[in-house]
RNA sequence: GUGAGUGUAGCUCAGCUGGUUAGAGCACCAGGUUGUGGUCCUGGGAGUCGGGGGUUCGAAUCCCCUCACUCACCCCA
């Protein structure tokens, strides 16, 4: 073979496509039954919708486009998207003025970014994007974690597999404050609390103390405090601390009323690299934690100004298909899918092709799938490509025909009768009795 | 960008320290079977052993380079 597929690409062959349908069918019908509409956009924005909030140094993980090529357009212009929230935020703010709030959207949309591709994350993905904008309330927040949580369960997946890890940016911040570290230090804080998960403790209490030499209590109050898992036990110490606690309180509050308490966890160490949060964060994770994390959001209630627009606040997440598919696989919940037919058609007589055609549209015509041999070949080699077609059903046309019926077999339960055609298509799903 | 591992048929892989014409299972095609599939039996097509160079009487096997893939680090929207 001399040509490849590209690095981090995948092909969809019908057994992998039907897998990842599974997955796009929860995903959008979790979503509408929550009452979130459908959006798409380009597939390639400007490069300085992605540069302008992250600035220059995003280019290098981006795949840039140029203009069209007859016309000179040499630089590069244009990126393939490598995350949805900058075109959502430009398509809010084309409309701020007419959207009715809040605005509930999601999409599906495929990825680019040019990474080294590794387990769990590739050069082409998919990533389910659910947002609230326009609603400041924590109820939008619960409702975006409850969402997905929804089509966790949707596809097979329980308290006992995976677990919703809520923190926030700023608890987090004022925490900090709390413990006199100053706000230019907070950054490179971040850093190493988001390492907590990843590393064993005693390197996290040794990357800790690299940071703050010769400051072992404040290591010690920041090792203990990144490590609490009761909200409540919080040591907090300040005003602002105090309320960015009760507000997170009440995020779990409403999130016990939607009954998913199981499924949703305090956690500290959920940083987020991302600087555009601006209140509670969360990321959804496989309970044993040997996966990337499945989804990840939180809320972002200046994001739309800094791109350009109005003041308006907003939440949400995304959700890749990649370890989301990993982890459906591991626990069993990803069996192979195959579409099939409901019906093949097979001649006992080549004179009679014609007549198959015709049942074939007649067939499609109401509704039910039905498929046939191009070649007409035996009855015989017909039936084999009926099994490897998985159709449900054969219709074999032969001399019934003259009386006006057929034969009618179901492959799966092996039994045949011969019915009027004319009952056949009055309800081309009625079962094969003998 | 750094490091490790793996490249043999469409797929999954075997092939011992170098030794005839490179194999298996699955898949595919044909036949057994011109009104009945799956199972079974028989046969068939299939391979620059990732690529290039080297060592050798002889290389899938050993050495060097290179490419690709996988995993990890960096980063992670």
């Amino acid at each position: 073979m001399a040509i490849q597929a590209p690095r981090g690409t995948r092909d969809f062959y019908p057994a992998e496509m039907a897998r990842l349908n599974r997955i796009f069918d929860a995903w959008r019908r979790v979503s509408l039954r929550a009452g979130f509409e459908e959006i798409e956009g380009p597939a390639f924005e400007t490069l300085e919708l992605y540069t302008a909030k992250s600035g220059q140094e995003i280019v290098n993980e981006l795949f840039t486009v140029s203009g069209r090529g007859e016309s000179g357009e040499g630089d590069a212009r244009y990126a393939l998207r490598p995350e949805l929230t900058p075109s959502l935020a430009r398509m809010i703010n084309q409309r701020a003025r007419s959207l009715r709030m809040p605005v509930k959207w999601f999409s599906i949309p495929r990825m680019w970014r040019g990474e080294r591709p590794q387990k769990g994350r590739l050069r082409e993905f998919f990533q389910w994007n659910i947002d609230v904008v326009g609603a400041e309330e924590r109820v939008a927040d619960a409702e975006v974690i409850g969402v997905a949580v929804d089509v966790l369960r949707e596809l097979g997946l329980g308290p006992a597999d995976v677990v919703v890890k809520i923190s926030s940016r700023p608890l987090l911040a004022s925490l900090l404050a709390d413990l006199g570290i100053p706000d230019g230090d907070l950054e490179t804080l971040y850093g190493v609390i988001d390492k907590r998960r990843k590393v064993d403790l005693e390197k996290f209490r040794a990357m800790l103390a690299e940071k703050l030499p010769g400051n072992d209590a404040l290591v010690a109050s920041i090792f203990e405090m990144t490590g609490c898992t009761d909200l409540d036990a919080l040591p907090s110490q300040g005003e602002r601390s105090e309320a960015e606690k009760a507000d997170l309180l009440g995020l779990f509050r409403l999130l016990g009323e939607m009954g998913l308490s199981d499924w949703c966890g305090f956690d500290l160490g959920v940083v987020r690299g991302l600087a555009y949060y601006t209140g509670p964060v969360f990321e959804v994770f496989d309970r044993a934690a040997t996966m990337r994390a499945v989804a990840g959001g939180g809320r972002y209630d200046n994001l739309l100004e800094v791109l350009g627009g109005p003041k308006i606040p907003a939440v949400g997440f995304g959700m890749g298909d990649v370890v989301l598919a990993d982890l459906l696989q591991e626990k069993g919940l990803l069996a192979d899918a195959t579409v099939g037919v409901d019906y093949f058609l097979i001649d006992a007589d080549e004179k009679l092709f014609g007549r198959l055609l015709k049942l074939a549209r007649e067939l499609r015509a109401r509704g039910v799938s039905a498929t046939y041999s191009y070649r007409r070949s035996s009855v015989s080699k017909q039936f084999k490509q009926a099994a490897a077609a998985n159709a449900r059903r054969v219709i074999v046309l032969g001399d019934e025909l003259a009386q006006g019926r057929v034969a009618v077999k179901d492959l799966a339960a092996g039994v045949q009768a011969t019915i009027p055609l004319s009952s056949l298509l009055d309800n081309p799903s009625q079962p094969v009795t003998q």
